[in-house]
DNA sequence: AATTAATCCGACTCCACTGCTAGGGTTTCC
DNA sequence: GGAAACCCTAGCAGTGGAGTCGGATTAATT
């Protein structure tokens, strides 16, 4: 069980743009050289997180990306699903909406699965860490990392 | 965010034998007969359980498995840890032990992940809706499945 | 107007890993 | 001794993730 490294990426990149000021936008190169990530790829992850409204974009020279809302209002399951697509233990879990999906593994007449009670519990415990933990935090986090000396 | 097949197919193994009687073994195949699993892949997974202590073999003719402790003894993190190896929601939480992990994207002088507060959060979430569901929950649940007509 | 710096977009490659199969060996019951 | 099970190792094919590349578009600067 692992997230994707696009996420972590997304994940970082959030941090660094509420990191900078809210009015000039931060260039994706000067992220990707702060953070030592490929700026080719960050593109890709910019975008999701550009196509779920989590950040905006200005074009052209002095360009950049900023923050859609103010960090304290941007829980980390919007960022995470906007990298992720679902966050979901199981694949039978991305298909059907909420109840009545049917497994590939039913068995015979279509009850339900046994094991979906135990990929439910761990989704919610999964979405309540992301949503109880706002960007905010870590970019906090960030800068008092960022401020003390590094381990004695 | 996904387990992997081999997860799901040990859970459900895992399930099985918690529904059969433990004082005879349960061969392999009726398993994957009952699941609709391939028998040849089942092996691999169920030489995990036992690699764990989860489940202890008697061979030869009428041999099988069986649960090493009763069901509601075993919790759903054994399992899944027995399985999936860690459950870590980021790799770089897989090499060190506790604290002091250097993460590849550390920036500069080692200042800890910012990103890691957020998968700590994660994995204790995970963890714990793991630790908090026994198998003998799940057994219970899906012989209610069982017995009940499929649905209206 | 030309240049430059940035966002955008799609296609393409590489590689590790997952899921699965195959074949054989070993133990035990009838 | 044969059948039925567990056991072990090797290997293979497909998928998807991570990353690259080339080019198009937009906008500020000079």
């Amino acid at each position: 069980m692992i997230f994707s490294a696009k996420t972590e990426y997304g994940v970082r990149l959030m941090i660094e743009l509420g990191r900078h000021h809210a009015d000039e936008p931060t260039a994706l190169k000067a992220i990707a050289a702060a953070e030592g990530l490929p700026l080719s790829y960050l593109e890709h992850v910019v975008a999701d997180l550009k196509r779920a409204g989590l950040v905006t974009s200005t074009r052209g020279a002095h360009g950049g990306y900023r923050l859609a809302r103010p960090a304290d209002e941007i829980g980390m399951d919007d960022v995470v699903l906007a990298l992720e697509g679902t966050v979901a233990p199981m694949d039978c879990f991305v298909t059907l909406p909420p109840e009545r999906v049917s497994c590939s593994h039913e068995g015979d007449a279509g009850r339900a699965c046994s094991t979906r009670l135990l990929w439910m519990r761990v989704q919610g415990g999964v979405l309540k860490a992301l949503h109880g933990t706002t960007l905010a935090e870590l970019v906090e986090f960030s800068e008092r990392q960022a401020a003390e000396p590094a381990v004695a």
